[in-house]
DNA sequence: ATTTGATATCAGCACGAGATGATGTAATCA
DNA sequence: TGATTACATCATCTCGTGCTGATATCAAAT
């Protein structure tokens, strides 16, 4: 799921719903690129449960998940705690 | 720099590393990639500071810096509480 | 000194993911 | 109803990135 986060585009939409949730038309703008391909990032995110969608008559406003990034994170720390625990014991050739 | 993190391979080989500092002959025989392609991940990894080259004799040994994985783990943090904090405050169109 | 083994580097290729244009759908407004 | 707006989906193309084979380097062993 983190593989999501790498794109530069996904990426920069996390960090603007990072600030409130916006609409499709929001994030096309701020980000300037077309809209295909925000919707199509914008499905990816949502299948991974990174974002939800709520449709508002004909405005799609899309909001982070919190959970998930903080799971993403919890990841990453138990990744450094692991290697520090086991910082002394180098494996033998 | 969490882009890095994203390739299956290189997921794999930190994994392996969050185990204890190992040199490039674990990670080929562990994984089942080719050397020239561990080593071109390990490369990229070192340019990046979330492992470090240790040279012993002809083996190199790797060990993880987790202060690099804490930081990308800061950051995803970051991102969730920010949502929390402006989860109530939608763009308007 | 020669060989062997561990690792790094390089050039070329193949494949997949992202970008785009065209089109479809649904909701609002005239 | 027809027009317009916001968004989603589809087909296609391009281009970057990972993988590989060959080769170079350096250290230990013989």
């Amino acid at each position: 799921m983190i593989r999501l986060l790498a794109d530069p585009l996904r990426a920069q939409i996390i960090a603007l719903l990072a600030d409130g949730p916006a609409c499709t038309c929001h994030l096309v703008e701020d980000t300037g690129a077309k809209q295909p391909n925000i919707s199509n990032h914008l499905r990816l995110l949502r299948d991974a449960g990174l974002v939800v969608a709520e449709p508002h008559g004909r405005f799609t406003y899309y909001r982070l998940v919190p959970e998930a990034l903080e799971t993403a994170a919890g990841h990453l720390t138990d990744l450094a705690r692991r290697a520090r625990a086991r910082s002394d014991a180098p494996r033998k050739c």
